[in-house]
DNA sequence: CCTTTTCTGTAGTGCTCGCTACAGAAAGAT
DNA sequence: ATCTTTCTGTAGCGAGCACTACAGAAAAGG
């Protein structure tokens, strides 16, 4: 019984994502925003709260889509070595494609935070936490299993590739293709153990 | 025949080099810095320009103080293996210490930037770039002196290892510990090719 | 038709940003 | 002491920030 919204709200969500990976959550400004997604202030407050509300969400829209391919990687292959594997030869593709903005928006979008952002700063890093802790728990796996030497530093495994993999965002964004960030990813596998120990 | 300073220009150097690596370019307001420098925004003036090149000093300073063991490094071991080693030791002290702020400026401190400090961003880019040049000439080293095998990569060696350092850098500055980047370095070593091939 | 409800665009709010005009203070030259 | 020059502090510049008051427009119910 009332006007209606006349924008595609998944769409404006999808642009403000795309905003937001590209130069950060502070140095987007809301200006910049509306204009990405073809609305003025007032429609973006009714339909999105506030800017870190947004961001939030856009993030959550991030994680099931652009960013979905580490889960999958990660549930899909069946030992944590090729688990592991998976998610650096994705994310060297991924990183450095140019269909949209470079390396990962959980890495990158909020390092220079000021005081007033340091919720969403916290935010990034909580999800940068659990993303090594699930690189860990398929480290485990191969552990349990056998496939890795009894007494495996899998916590210091973890940390190493996700190291690995900021570091390939990083580059990314400092202009290195797919070719680079794959042998970064290849080289890194070296250091996966071999079962039967060193 | 005038009026001189009455403040320390390399003690204010200081105080805003550590509040630009605390909170990045942008972030860091003239306001934040002339409360750390204990100066007046007219000073700060008069005696660096403006903001840009105030943090372009401030980088200038940090590479030949807090950052210079990687030269340092790269410059005093007899092989490229022993400096990759180094730099990745020294890297997880200095990152992990809470004497100053965590991880690299260089590589943290203009991450996320509007398009107005676009310059900025490019100038920490470039020395990203010559960083991994460095590494690279090292391990040139080792291939010249027959320390590697035969079409070793030094390329993707470096960018691995360049890739290892901005991942401990991130990861310090999300919490981690200098036993956890240890491992990280320690781990990554596995990836240097052993003088007599595969 | 008219009413009600929600969305939309204009036009602004107060605030902070980087930066500076201006006047007074300090130090060397004469 | 006086002049000249440069520094210092106050106070405020225009611009951009996140955000919103308000009025008109649009859709559904009556």
């Amino acid at each position: 019984m009332a006007r209606q919204r006349a924008f595609d709200r998944d769409a404006a969500l999808e642009h403000a994502l795309l905003a937001f990976w590209r130069h950060g959550y502070e140095a987007t400004s809301i200006a910049e925003l509306t204009a990405a997604m073809g609305i003025r202030p007032p429609s973006l407050y009714a339909a999105f709260g506030d800017k870190r509300r947004l961001f939030e969400e856009a993030v959550t829209h991030y994680q099931r889509t652009y960013g979905a391919f580490t889960t999958r990687a990660l549930a899909e292959e069946p030992t944590g070595r090729q688990a592991i594997e998976r998610v650096l030869r994705e994310s060297a593709d991924e990183y450095a494609t140019d269909e949209h903005p470079r390396g990962c928006l959980v890495i990158s979008a909020a390092v220079n935070c000021g005081p007033e952002s340091a919720e969403v700063e916290e935010l990034l890093r909580d999800l940068r936490k659990q993303a090594k802790a699930a690189l860990k728990k398929r480290i485990d796996d191969d552990l349990a299993a056998g496939r890795l030497p009894a007494g495996t530093d899998t916590a210091g495994l973890a940390a190493f590739y996700a190291a690995v993999i900021q570091g390939m965002s990083t580059q990314s964004r400092d202009g290195a293709g797919r070719a680079e960030l794959r042998r970064i990813a290849a080289l890194a596998m070296a250091a996966y153990p071999s079962p039967g120990g060193a």
